[in-house]
RNA sequence: GCCUGGGUAGCUCAGUUGGUAGAGCAGCGGAUUGAAAAUCCGCGUGUCGGUGGUUCAAUUCCGCCCCCAGGCA
């Protein structure tokens, strides 16, 4: 069986597609958006509301507490098992999403490595705020320097992983993506990539942030900031929610938070037009601005039919 | 119509005592293998309002014109 794939920058209408597709091919659609797994930030993640929902199964949407910390290779087994559970009941799943790593993971593969020890991630947490990444980055260097080479002195997070699995795997983290395997194989998927112009891209991601705001996205926020959660949680990341937070502590206005939250949702998606470009290859790039003809367009490379 | 101030990057502006210009924000290009809506690297993107003149050389000085803001009528 065939999975679809269906990966676009924010805004594109990937939701009203997958929506559409499933209708079609009788599909069930399974979340490949990293933050629309969280529970919290419904609004302003823009996930599906409850009556689109119900026009088709969604998988994978807000079944996350903010509180917890998920993750790509949680990800993983999460959606390898939502289309093993799919393709048993006889129908296409349809994986729809922003995240690129998480399409990566799937098509290109996920090192296999064990789980760090909590410790150790808090520790080596700990060692980059008190000494800066650059120190760690030469730290890295010494045990490992292959990926200290390829890695920039300031880019933390690769950091830490990198020293995170040498440290419980003795292995160059470098060695072991060199061994990965492709959760799906080549043959078993096949991916269109929404690439819309950008400046119509633009002004749908500046309108539908109002949008979030007049439907209440600023009571979500109040709601979460009341959780007291740390604010190094990656459901703290979803955009628009630090601006939106600060101006519930009376820091800057409203309409200064809406014009960081779109800024930061335009930098995304650029971000994201990079990524399909570079690392989608095989990929179909769909430009088409109306969902029928994005519709028949995916279906064809697909090679599914209605 | 007259007076004054202003037209320089997408925006807000600085600047050049004449040698074709630079900040902030916005933006653009790139990387991406387990917190990825994260993180990191790189890049000024410009008929200096138009047109004549002076000059070896004009965005800069001079004339005329156009546009914007305020004031006087």
């Amino acid at each position: 069986m065939t999975t679809l794939l269906v990966m676009g920058p924010t805004a594109s209408g990937k939701s009203a597609s997958a929506l559409a597709l499933a209708a079609r091919i009788g599909g069930e659609i399974v979340n490949a958006d990293s933050m629309q797994v969280y529970r919290d930030f419904r609004i302003l993640t823009a996930r599906p509301s409850e009556a689109e929902e119900a026009l088709a199964p969604h998988h994978l949407y807000g079944q996350v507490d903010a509180a917890d910390l998920y993750s790509t290779g949680r990800w993983l087994s999460d959606a390898l098992a939502a289309i093993a559970a799919i393709e048993a009941r006889g129908r296409t799943p349809i994986l729809v999403g922003g995240t690129g790593l998480y399409f990566m993971a799937l098509t290109v593969g996920l090192a296999d490595i064990p789980a760090a020890d909590p410790e150790l991630r808090a520790a080596l947490r700990e060692r980059l705020a008190q000494r800066g990444a650059p120190a760690l980055h030469e730290e890295l260097a010494s045990v490992d320097a292959v990926t200290a080479a390829r890695l920039e002195p300031n880019d933390a997070p690769r950091i830490l992983r990198a020293l995170e699995v040498f440290e419980t795997t003795g292995e160059s983290i470098t060695a072991l993506h060199a061994k990965t395997k492709p959760a799906l194989a080549r043959d078993q998927w096949r991916g269109v990539a929404l690439t819309p112009d950008r400046a119509h891209l633009y002004a749908a991601i500046n309108a539908r942030f109002e949008n979030m705001l007049q439907s209440g996205a600023l009571d979500e926020v109040r709601a979460f900031a009341a959780r007291e959660l740390s604010p190094a949680l990656p459901a703290m990341k979803a955009h628009g929610a630090p601006a939106l937070m600060a101006h519930l502590r009376g820091e800057i206005s409203r309409a200064e938070a809406a014009e960081i939250g779109k800024r930061d949702t335009r930098r995304y998606a650029k971000r994201q037009f990079t990524w399909i470009a570079n690392q989608m290859p095989n990929w179909t790039k769909i430009s088409a601005p109306d969902l029928e003809t994005r519709v028949t367009q995916t279906l064809a490379a697909a090679g599914l039919s209605s």
